[in-house]
DNA sequence: CTCACTTTCTATGGTCTCCACAATTAGTGG
DNA sequence: CCACTAATTGTGGAGACCATAGAAAGTGAG
């Protein structure tokens, strides 16, 4: 089994109740001491305790008690979502876009810039400068007070932050992209692939946040998959998780071909299929019989709760769900509810900021990993 | 992220640190209480304390302490792996078979009775029932000694123990297992598919030890999947993972008919293969080809670091395993690790065991699962 | 056989964290 | 203004951990 040790001091075990009770703060509305008492299972003393040093490390805040209520008006507490900020930054084939946000997930800036498809290496990296630069002034945070960077990009990033082989960008290849944020942001900058940071957010403020596993598509003109297995996003061993695309018998390859026999752009594609047209149903329906075999085989191996859509195609979930249930009926044992994604086309660097304050948050609490001898 | 509590009062600290203490003990030869203290991280007065509760307990031992070294001879303590049993059952389509082991794994009684296909369900019920009793006679454990029981079905098996699909033994559909076998033993009985405690095994005993995530195929006349991520067995949201076998796609279905054009045993074609055959090679090639196909479409989704070829054919591995190697090669980005299995015929009974007394060791040492009020 | 040396064992006292319980306080409602 | 309610504050105690110091049980050299 596992190797952690859980176990330690007393001033690991005060870590953990205040890990705790912190958590039970952050996941709701402002709470008085009983009540967090109840939810931690600590005496209401301690839970005192607890909560004077989350105060003194200005994690948590008192807020005016309620009036109008039976007894001595009860003290409240509430998380403090403004103790910390993050960045989140999304590298697209043709778009840049960044997000400034504070703890509870609130975008205090954003900024975004167009980039053409050939850009190369120079003009990408420089246009991701400056929507940096414009969101941190927008957003009025000091750099100095972030508490780390996530950044997404499509292709297979390593763990150190280099960016080890990218088809939708392939001068991207080979460039180190921690290292480069690095210079600008004076605290971690974390690297992962665009479709699992999708998956991240959709499980922080999406349609997955109940859901412990579930799959995601970033469909969009590549099809992109994050999985989140027990609650945790899943990366594989050596961080090449989600790469389905490249098997040709999943489908996913070939799927996006369906839609490119109609001239035009692929939303007028989705419009027309909205309004009826018979040869964009008929497109429609063949792109998402292509996906659907890659989509059902993970259906089949890992029993998800859920499968969300999500990507620029999300927009056109309309036309797109219902095909894609009855296939994954037609194919699997138990069909997980299909849902779209309501994030939008910010997912992918809230997905980032995520990433980023996981990051921060696990540093802060220590981590129960120390290595065995 | 998750709801678990994780802290609690000062006796809670004690069962963290004594059930870390009694993993590093379990898994490893017997211990001075200075090596231990270096392992746990705690010093080696509490870690006195936290031994003396476990010989309390009856979970851990003293032995003899090891001459001819420098300083006052250190008392040294071992795993007491007698200190409790537990029995394994394995339900398949030909054959029933029951395991008795200490907590060790060694296995102190075994039992196993050929079932023909066409039994139905009084028969094999009966059958089992038999090799269990043979099975707890011969090991001369007492039934009311065991910690409790795990029992392997193929097919799709639901939380509470109860078939809910089988299609190698169609009568089986509709059975509570963990029902009837509670009947005789007197302890939790746990009921499971057999590929997924096939894997389960692996994990314990076999090659995947060490592994963190793998892919297990159940290889034989059909093909099982089990898969551990991030060192736990999936089972999915419904208890459905692992029926990729369902997918025509996925190339399951049909490997196993190039098999079928041999005339003969299956185990003479893996030997004419070996021998050079060419028609013989022809066939098995064709059906690593097709399994192939859902297999790499797992690598590339959960980039695992093995593949584990489990069930009857594993003792082919020599004619199966290097081509299943360069088909996966062709494939993947990354192709894992690819081994073979060593557990031979028990390991599905194995996996059974370890269901039961993975169980047994969750609920005594409480499970920091209290809910949220 | 004795003595120096090494390492473990045993015992003591102190600190930290949690808890239970009692006394006090600040409101509501008649 | 007085009962009633529920939160706060304060006290004492128990449990678990740690550091440290001295006693104990071996080895190895002379």
């Amino acid at each position: 089994m596992s190797d952690e040790i859980l176990g330690g001091d007393l001033s690991r075990l005060r870590q953990l109740n205040t890990q705790t009770a912190l958590r039970v703060l952050r996941g709701a509305e402002p709470m008085t001491l009983t009540e967090l008492a109840k939810r931690t299972g600590l005496s209401r003393a301690s839970t005192e305790d607890v909560v004077d040093d989350l105060i003194a490390q200005r994690r948590v805040a008192e807020v005016p008690p309620v009036a109008g209520v039976m007894g001595r008006p009860a003290r409240r507490y509430r998380f403090r979502g403004d103790a910390g900020h993050a960045l989140g930054v999304d590298i697209g084939a043709h778009r840049v876009r960044a997000l400034v946000t504070d703890l509870d997930g609130t975008v205090l800036g954003r900024a975004q810039a167009e980039v053409p498809d050939s850009a190369g290496r120079e003009k990408r990296l420089a246009a991701a400068d400056e929507v940096v630069d414009t969101c941190l002034r927008d957003s009025g945070v000091d750099p100095a007070d972030l508490w780390g960077a996530g950044v997404a990009s499509s292709g297979l990033v390593d763990p150190t932050g280099k960016v080890v082989l990218s088809v939708a960008i392939p001068e991207w290849t080979g460039l180190n992209l921690a290292e480069h944020f690095g210079k600008k942001i004076q605290a971690p900058v974390l690297v992962d692939n665009d479709s699992r940071l999708a998956a991240l957010a959709e499980q922080w403020r999406g349609v997955a946040r109940y859901a412990k596993d579930f799959i995601y598509l970033l469909a969009g003109l590549r099809t992109g998959l994050g999985l989140v297995i027990d609650g945790k996003l899943h990366r594989g061993f050596a961080g090449a998780a989600g790469e389905m695309g490249a098997l040709p018998a999943a489908g996913w390859i070939r799927a996006q071909d369906h839609l490119a026999t109609w001239e035009g752009e692929v939303g007028d594609l989705f419009a027309a299929a909205r309004a009826g047209d018979r040869r964009a149903l008929g497109a429609v329906r063949r792109y998402v019989k292509d996906l659907s075999v890659g989509t059902a085989a993970l259906v089949l191996a890992l029993d998800p709760q859920m499968v969300v859509l999500g990507g620029g195609f999300s927009r056109s979930a309309d036309v797109l769900l219902e095909p894609l249930r009855r296939e994954l009926d037609k194919q699997c044992i138990r069909t997980p509810e299909v849902r779209a994604s309501t994030l939008g086309e910010e997912s992918v660097a809230l997905g980032a900021v995520r990433l980023a304050l996981d990051h921060a948050e696990r540093a802060m609490f220590g981590e129960a990993a120390r290595l065995k001898s």
